[in-house]
DNA sequence: GTCTATAGGTGGATAGAC
DNA sequence: GTCTATCCACCTATAGAC
């Protein structure tokens, strides 16, 4: 009933999709705009995907997948634990600026937890980069770089969530910098992506070590 | 066309809605479901607010203001700026613990930034939240208890967000702790609030320094 | 693979009796 | 103030021609 094989009019459906998801939510997405949007008919969107919420599972698959993976990468491309957390929540910014729709369908699908559309999305945002930052954490606590009264798992949450929160929070950000609802220009979001990496690290340092 | 005056079953009607927008958001929520689950007649909910949209900002402003308030009276209650902090992020983990629908409804006003329905309850976060802390925070850099090479903003997002993002990812956080995908258990919210509050107090504090 | 036409269902909102 | 009945708009999804 739905077709996998890739095509351009399939890639075309899917990044319209994403396009108005993101922007405006699963349910005020109509059908037909996405058609509008993709410049297509309709009704091809039954044909490659089946049902609204079948490409919605797409779409979110896609974009997931990216972020995991390129988190991963530079987590193992590190040297040092404290290099390793700046390098991650710097890609981090950059990642989330470059897909401003991923932080609204990540966003959505953990709050609305009755309507959830894809559970195994969730799960690999937590496996793969909560997972993975943790054990950075505890190298560094091993090396003695690192405290050691911290749990690692609330410090790997404490470090993920300032710029997540920041992307997500951008409305209220915005209005509290100045900037208006629109959030903060990109450049105010990459210098809070530089903050947060040493305001982890400073945390996670023992008292009386510069990082 | 829609009154105002307080009444027992307007209070009916909007404690139903908060439980049911809270739960599944603005879209899904049906005003037979809001009535039904208010043991009211749906024709009520136009007799007492006009539209659902209207029904919906009576709700979304009810919750933000407590949470305003309350967190300005624990940050200025404190006397040392480290203290407030933790009081600060010991009092979010308490009210978002006791209001679970409140942070699904912020989060969702602040992602659906096209369908945005109450700006002004975004602006009453920014303005009351954000502000007070930044005011303590830079408090204390005068003092010099807390280092001064930090945009006090800055650091009033990051010890913001730990709460914050803990509560909105809870799924994810859940399966990260291995509580599955309803989220860890309160205590364990509790402890990481304990946790943040130091995580920010510590990367605040001057090299060479202890808490 | 693409398009037209339309079925089938549901939701927000109102008119008007009581 | 409360309730019944109903209108109208709109959306997902399908059947079937090309």
């Amino acid at each position: 009933m739905a077709v996998d094989t890739a095509s351009p009019t399939r890639d075309q459906i899917l990044d319209a999709a994403e396009r108005l998801f993101g922007r405006q939510g699963f349910d005020p997405t109509t059908i037909k705009e996405i058609g509008a949007e993709a410049k297509l008919n309709p009704a091809l969107l039954y044909y490659y995907f089946g049902s609204k919420e079948e490409l919605y599972k797409a779409v979110l698959h896609r974009i997931v997948s990216g972020m995991v993976t390129t988190g991963g990468q530079v987590l193992e491309s590190a040297t040092a634990p404290a290099d390793a957390i700046r390098a991650l929540v710097g890609a981090q910014v950059e990642f989330l600026l470059a897909q401003p729709n991923l932080p609204r369908l990540m966003v959505r699908e953990m709050v609305d937890h009755d309507a959830r559309r894809a559970k195994d999305v969730i799960l690999q945002l937590a496996a793969g980069l909560f997972h993975r930052l943790c054990r950075v954490i505890e190298a560094g606590q091993h090396e003695g770089v690192f405290r050691t009264d911290v749990e690692p798992r609330f410090a790997a949450v404490s470090t993920i969530s300032q710029v997540a929160y920041f992307i997500i929070a951008r409305p209220a950000v915005g209005i509290f910098f100045g900037s208006g609802t629109d959030g903060v220009p990109d450049t105010v979001a990459r210098e809070f992506g530089r903050h947060a990496g040493e305001f982890a690290v400073r945390a996670l340092s023992p008292t009386g070590t510069s990082a």
